[in-house]
DNA sequence: CTTCAATTTTGGTCTTACCAATTTGGACAT
DNA sequence: ATGTCCAAATTGGTAAGACCAAAATTGAAG
């Protein structure tokens, strides 16, 4: 009986495989949907059937759809689960959707930048706005660091991020805020960029910490979030051109 | 045995909880968790316990943590669940956390609302710059017919949503309408403004129907973003002074 | 061809059982 | 008294079997 299961576990056991069974079950199943395998509206097969392909319980199955359901990618009724709708469906499936291909999809992370900038200039303006003269000065002193490491070819895209995020902190913004975790889990995380951006020309760099810290120097967001603006914008045609030219098999979900 | 389950059944069944029990016990442990009855870091109750408590077998409480975990507010590992904070969470727990007081916490609201304009208008921008000539005459039609009904007293609000999201069709951004989808699901779907909207301030409306065709006459996205920034501004204001008004019992974790 | 009732399928749950990993607590040595 | 280490208890992960209620399917009657 569990001889398979234990057989399976110890195919990749130990530390191999740190992920359950379920989840295994759950990601395979996703990216079936996400390739398009089903139509929507169309019924996924039973759980004691899929329970029989995946040599598995019922139980491990069922975790395994519950989680596809909270993504609003199935859902689930007495009589059978049934395919919705990428477009209708949760934040949560982009992750696995950059995930698809070897290279992330370039409209994607486009899009995700586009998002992603706006997002951050709120949270800029807010935190402008918010900002008590101690967290003003602690911010520019923080800037200035940066701009010298940045001098001696030193600052990562890590401490940027890290600035960033501590005026989400100061903004105060708990929705934007979770709105961020959730991105950043579907795609920093997955360390989309990793290895690639490097080879970002990163003179904008620069052009970003001037105008920030003098969106910070005269309390202006509108001249802080331009800023940023600017950034992201270039950011995006560099991650574009290098995502674009990766490109070998296209999902056909979008 | 299942005498239990069966008499639970019976005493609120057929349509009237229309929801299952895994899904029950996950409502329950998630507001134990956002009213702060556990500490961060803190382990949950065995999934033994949790079964002997709400009288159920341990499926259910682990298809009902499984669900918790999935919005990053537990984490579940061999050996016990820990809480984790709301703050690293995912933007599924915006509903629940509004739900939590009879009425929704207004500055909660508002930076829902604040987040929903910033995105709104980039939707709108992407809108203006990407339509064709025929969405473009199609869409000032029925901000026409809007603006007629709205003369009358019966633009509802449901329209000018309806209206707003055939913007994101044009836009096409996956990743906002992803966000956008999960915003709504948590709050706009829980009828957070039902029975409310009626006493607000509508003179605004006017104002973005005007700004609206004429960012979309003459093709400008900065005009018609702008007017979509006044009216939520103007939104955002009747709405906090609305339900700080209502205000009987905060919870304490924002 | 439509309609409706019976049958089958399917999800939802409970119970029992076992494994593996973690946690816990006490014995031991320092 | 304190720190270390090992064994026992606890806990999550999974499997298998069984039952119920709701849905889908089927088949017969109109």
């Amino acid at each position: 009986m569990n001889m398979l299961s234990t057989s399976v576990n110890e195919c990749f056991s130990g530390r191999v495989a740190n992920t359950t069974r379920s989840a295994e079950i759950a990601k395979v199943l996703l990216v079936e949907i996400l390739r398009g395998q089903f139509r929507v509206g169309e019924r996924l097969p039973s759980e004691r059937d899929l329970a029989a392909r995946f040599r598995s319980g019922r139980g491990a199955v069922r975790e395994a759809l519950s989680q596809i359901e909270q993504l609003r990618l199935i859902e689930i009724n007495p009589g059978g689960a049934r395919i919705k709708s990428v477009r209708d469906s949760s934040i949560a499936v982009l992750g696995p959707l950059l995930a698809l291909d070897e290279s992330p999809n370039a409209l994607l992370v486009d899009q995700f930048l586009e998002t992603f900038s706006v997002l951050t200039q709120l949270s800029g303006r807010r935190a402008i706005s918010a900002m008590s003269t101690d967290q003003q000065h602690a911010l520019l002193k923080r800037l200035e660091e940066m701009t010298d490491r940045f001098a001696t070819g030193e600052l990562g895209q890590d401490e940027l991020h890290a600035f960033l995020e501590s005026l989400g902190e100061i903004s105060n913004n708990l929705v934007v805020r979770l709105i961020g975790n959730d991105l950043r889990t579907q795609l920093f995380e997955r360390m989309i960029f990793k290895g690639r951006e490097t080879t970002l020309n990163k003179n904008y760099h620069l052009q970003l910490l001037k105008g920030m810290r003098d969106g910070i120097e005269s309390r202006d967001g509108n001249l802080f979030s331009k800023s940023l603006e600017e950034y992201f914008e270039e950011l995006r045609v560099g991650v574009f051109q290098l995502l674009d030219s990766e490109i070998v098999g296209e999902s056909n979900v979008l």
